[in-house]
DNA sequence: AAAAACGACAACCGCCGACAC
DNA sequence: GGTGTCGGCGGTTGTCGTTTT
């Protein structure tokens, strides 16, 4: 497996793009939506791969993603799901509308890991460290400690305990699984979680420590290594199989589910954002000149970008999403 | 004030699986 | 079945602004 294809092309721009190049690929995008982005360069007039590409729209240009530093029930969340998954940045991100794999990746290598450690977690088994390697008297943080268990307490637990009724049902199954998921494990949304009171329903075991493997049965292969299937609600044989299926499909189902509720909201968002007058990394080059000076380079005339937004491809009124864009 | 260190974030690189031919 | 292309992912590096010395 050599080099890709597209990246071995000489003359290919590297580095940070540029204002123009961002509203080059943005215009693009927008008018003939996502299609197959090794042609997207050519079409749009760039000197990039098309890799590169994809990764500035979706790390950057995309209109539905969310700005600004985490906040404390996201930065939850991530320990949450780091626990569960691992390095799965992508799944992660999954459970973050507005969120890129690549902002959490940064978030956690960045900020994360050091908070775990501060307070005496190893940020790749979550873990007491005092279980791996014994820290020194000073290091340790008995405000974290659960004296009552003498255990850690964990940061937050996303999930709420629940039942799962297993239908064998080959057709079906899958279904009904999805139905009692979405209840359960709705995609998640902070102000709706910070507003709604079901999440109460967590509880910690006797231990102190939140499960989550009642829900999820965290295999050898998934996340951190550390396994702990032993307690699981599923029954026997038929529980561990569908834990699979929870394990395996509940991501990408709720992964689907994010993405057909980032595509509807998208526009709204946009509108909303307009209509707030948040501010966008920087404004397009043709509006530059006229509304912003040098200092405020974050500044966007948000609602010129809307309508842009709002005349091409995301217009769902119109029809104009392209298929792969999903 | 200048240099060094640090932190946050953007982007690249290499690998992998899916797919088409 | 072999090969090439492409999209996706995670690890890593590069860049730039900020803070510290």
């Amino acid at each position: 497996m050599g080099r890709h294809s597209c990246c071995a092309k000489q003359k290919l721009r590297k580095g940070l793009w540029s204002p123009e190049e961002d509203e080059k690929l943005f215009n693009h995008i927008t008018r003939y939506g996502i299609g197959c982005w090794s042609s997207v360069p050519k079409q749009a007039g760039l000197q990039r791969c098309g890799k590169s590409c994809r990764l500035r729209w979706i790390n950057y240009l995309r209109p539905d993603l969310k700005r600004g530093a985490f906040s404390q029930v996201e930065e939850d969340l991530i320990i949450g799901l780091h626990e569960i998954l691992g390095n799965r940045w992508s799944q992660i991100a999954a459970q973050l509308p507005g969120r890129t794999d690549n902002e959490i990746k940064n978030y956690w290598n960045s900020c994360l890991k050091k908070k775990l450690k501060q307070k005496g977690i190893d940020p790749s088994t979550h873990k007491p460290l005092i279980e791996i390697e014994p820290l020194e008297p000073q290091e340790q943080k008995p405000d974290v400690k659960d004296s009552r268990t003498n255990s850690f307490k964990p940061v937050f637990n996303p999930f709420p305990m629940c039942e799962f009724e297993a239908v064998i049902d080959t057709l079906e199954t899958n279904i009904n699984l999805y139905n009692q998921l979405q209840q359960n494990f709705r995609p998640f949304d902070p102000n709706v979680f910070a507003a709604n009171s079901e999440f109460d329903l967590i509880q910690p075991h006797d231990s102190g420590l939140f499960d989550y493997n009642t829900v999820f049965d965290v295999s050898e292969s998934y996340g951190t290594g550390e396994s702990s299937s032993n307690s699981s609600n599923w029954n026997c044989n038929l529980g561990t199989q569908l834990n699979n299926v929870i394990c395996n499909e509940t991501v990408n189902w709720s992964s689907e589910t994010n993405k057909l509720e980032a595509l509807f909201q998208m526009e709204v968002n946009a509108t909303v954002q307009a209509q707030q007058g948040k501010k966008e990394l920087y404004p397009w080059p043709q509006e530059q000149q006229q509304e912003q000076n040098s200092e405020d380079y974050n500044s966007f005339p948000s609602q010129s970008r809307s309508q842009e937004i709002s005349d091409g491809c995301f217009d769902l009124s119109q029809g104009q999403f392209d298929a792969d864009f999903l």
